[in-house]
DNA sequence: CCGTATCCATTCCGATACTG
DNA sequence: CAGTATCGGAATGGATACGG
């Protein structure tokens, strides 16, 4: 049984942010749907995922309002799966997972794919957390307040 | 069987980082780290995890060097956990988590647990990634090039 | 207090077969 | 192509009991 979820309880925002997206696949989902990918058979050749966790991912994030299913872009007859503005505001966390796994998960020298502004087709900078006088903050600046 | 780990031959920055830190407990476990939890009964309780899988989870995290087994802060024969220096810059992959949790996962005015600076007891501003001219960059200004 | 070991239920996941 | 249904194995997770 599960209860109906006000979104989940949690007083933690973190808590409540693993509780839509904290796991796997949902978070690989998500970085392809960044990467531009809109259909299920894509989602499921780029990942290798069963189609039936598949299914179960991409409807539990349309329910979570993460993304939205799109009448279809090309003439065909099927859906497309779109990151409403609540999903695109996850941004943020794919690229602080790619930061992280950039900076500690790769050998020196070993190539990896790179976000790049599009404009300019540079490299993006770190990411940061910005204190009020615009210098970045380590975990150590901040404290939780409750 | 384990085997060693080249850290896992995955090409995707991403797909690594979820490797390592890609569940649910482990996430947690690092909210809690950085909130400065580092005795393993403090995990527990603050978790409501099961033991054994906090032990797995604490001890998988050890071996990939996000947290290292220290000696023993205050008199007492065991042992405390704490971040590394690869664990510390996870930092911003938790911040994310949250500022975007704070964002689309609280009802109006619902409360919850505000992220501040320490010098200035100020809440910290948005985390952004920001391009060459130093404005915030969205998803669509960006391309993973590979 | 810290951790391991064991048991059991539930969930996750992949493979396959099946339907529009 | 897009999904659903089902099956079986593996992993997860909680509870408890046990030893350092």
């Amino acid at each position: 049984m599960k209860t109906p979820d006000p979104p989940t309880a949690e007083p933690c925002p973190v808590a409540r942010a693993l509780d839509v997206v904290g796991d796997r696949w949902s978070l690989l989902i998500l970085r392809d749907a960044f990467d531009g990918v809109r259909r299920f058979g894509e989602f499921q050749r780029s990942l290798g995922i069963a189609r039936n966790i598949l299914a179960d991912r991409l409807r539990k994030l349309v329910e979570q309002q993460v993304l939205e299913v799109l009448p279809a872009s090309d003439g065909s007859a099927y859906e497309e799966y779109g990151l409403t503005d609540k999903g695109a505001a996850l941004f943020r966390v794919i690229v602080g997972l790619r930061q992280w796994g950039e900076d500690h998960l790769f050998a020196q020298g070993e190539a990896h794919s790179v976000l790049v502004e599009k404009k300019s087709g540079a490299p993006v900078g770190r990411m940061e957390l910005r204190g009020r006088n615009g210098r970045a903050l380590q975990a150590a600046d901040t404290v939780v307040k409750k």
